[in-house]
DNA sequence: TATGAATGAGTCTTCATTCAT
DNA sequence: AATGAATGAAGACTCATTCAT
């Protein structure tokens, strides 16, 4: 019985998924929802009491899957620039990303009362800073990188990706540009000697 | 007759920023910008049709108060160097203003469905690259700058700050952090040598 | 224009009241009274936020014109003992009235938090048992009442028109009954001579 | 297995009485009962087709539960005087019953349509009134009671009761109100002389 | 018997938009 | 030009009741 449970409660924030990647957080309502994954109004209520925890469901199951995915490209690298490599291809990834949700993540963010409370973005954020300033580090260590701050770099990288993303996301900057910055950042660090 | 319309119209613009400044876009009703003019529903509607029409002439006015400030600022400067400072100082002020309309322009941003056509956000980005760029030439002709490529170093930057903006609004960072990385975009241009 | 607004709201008021004399407090939906207005369900929310300030209106409507009409019949007394003959007389035609309004009241009161405050029905009741209460001591002063204590008798008379209300709408008790008691509580006071 | 059944179904009646208590009947939904029993949504339906029902077998075990106690007590009276003394005690505990089902009674006596038919507060308040009667009559015979018509005094005495009961309940007369109010009636029946 | 997921009807409430004055 | 009452569509949410297991 349980497990008939976690599977639909799985194809609802599946189903939920592809909708806010479309419409974004604010524009979702349970009725899109409900249609979207062809339930009852009151039968989604039984999994979800409101559009926000919904979700946040959903960001902590793309979370997940995210990692593990992340997790298996890492498992190639042989080099620190190797793995700077597949981070900035991670992030690539994510920028262009066709189903993103990504607008969906910033209106989540906009309508949080305290910017500093509960907030999924920082988290995941903190943590891609966290990731790569240890990635820096190594790399320094190991000689493959000529930086002086690895934290510095780090947090540099970090906010221009996220310049990347919401430019990608508000004025559709091109793939080309994209790519063109990526390697900018790539070659600030590993390229330097 | 005519006047009256204009400052009337005027009035309701300035009015109708606050609340956009305050409630993102997304949030904000014709019944907010009522009550916050204190005029009339239908008397509204007389001079704006809908959300966006009045949200679209709030950011063509600042667009254009804004303007006029940088003027000023930038007709104090005596070399690339002071120029470029002034640039980042005002990206500063931007980033941190309290005031700001920048939720409100990224939640716009995303509601337009073609995100070439009709995107003030893009076309405003797009000025400063285009000024930033020249400056960067004029530095590097100058020999105030030491960099290879204006264009790219320019949009680099443009990035950058865009990533600043984001995060200051998603995720609240620091202003000690946006600080750092303000003065570590001037250093990569001008403190070269 | 005020004027009218009035009259629309004295209109609902006094439909209102229609609905609730049948239906009671409980059961009454916004729906209902849109209905039997015959306006728009956004129509109602321009005048009352909810069905209790609503029904807080009716009540308050009710006293007003109840207190005029007793006025008018008290006005006509030439001595206490007919001062209180009237006094029951209203009493008695408050518990037969066709469309009361006590069961909606019973029910209003039970769905109060604090049963101290904010209570219509014990305003009222209290009005009445002190109006009681002079009647007696005047009757008394003046020889028509043979009665030692005033403030007990006129408590003990409202307890029991209350017992009389209560059976009305519960149990259905019969009008003759009902005079019966009410004769009863009569002679208890005047013809004790 | 029929014992059982038996056993479950006072179960949910006697646990259905504290939220009956606690929050009158109209307000009670089937899930309030569902969740204060702990049993399933479909269970609940096995033993009770709807809240009516539920509350009407509810009142059937209060009225047997009751007629029990007031047994024991009555058995206690050496006099009619006794017996009547101990006939207001009875009615005082009920008055002031914390976990009364008064509110809920009353409620569902609202709602009922018909009010001659399946009234159990009628049966139970008619009783009341005749075992009333009987006392009386049977005080007047033996000499204790100096009145002249037990059937309105007893009819007297119950609307009065009726009335306190409300009074409790709407507005919430105070405990010494009711008790000399209680106390009045007493005196009038036994202390005449 | 018992479970609890599922349904869909019903109510509340808000809002953009219209229109008579 | 301006007002603000009125409308109706749309979304949130709850609950009695059913039904497959």
């Amino acid at each position: 019985m349980g497990e008939k449970v976690e599977l639909k409660r799985k194809y609802i924030v599946e189903t939920a998924r592809k909708v806010f990647a479309q419409k974004g957080y604010t524009g979702v309502t349970m009725k899109d929802v409900v249609e979207a994954c062809n339930i009852s109004r009151g039968g989604l209520y039984l999994y979800f009491d409101n559009i926000r925890s919904l979700f946040e469901e959903v960001l902590a199951n793309e979370e997940a899957s995210d990692d593990q995915e992340v997790e298996k490209d890492l498992s190639k690298a042989s080099s620190d620039t190797d793995l700077f490599a597949i981070f900035i291809k991670e992030q690539k990834k994510d920028i262009l990303q066709k189903e993103s949700l990504l607008v969906a993540l910033y209106e989540y963010s906009f309508s949080l009362e305290d910017k500093k409370k509960n907030n999924f973005y920082k988290s995941q954020y903190e943590a891609g800073e966290l990731f790569l300033t240890r990635l820096l580090e190594n790399g320094k260590k190991h000689g493959e990188f000529a930086i002086e701050e690895p934290k510095k770099e780090a947090r540099h990288i970090m906010i221009s990706i996220e310049g990347l993303k919401i430019l990608r996301q508000s004025i559709g900057i091109s793939e080309r540009q994209i790519n063109e910055e990526l390697l900018y950042l790539l070659s600030g660090i590993v390229a330097e000697e």
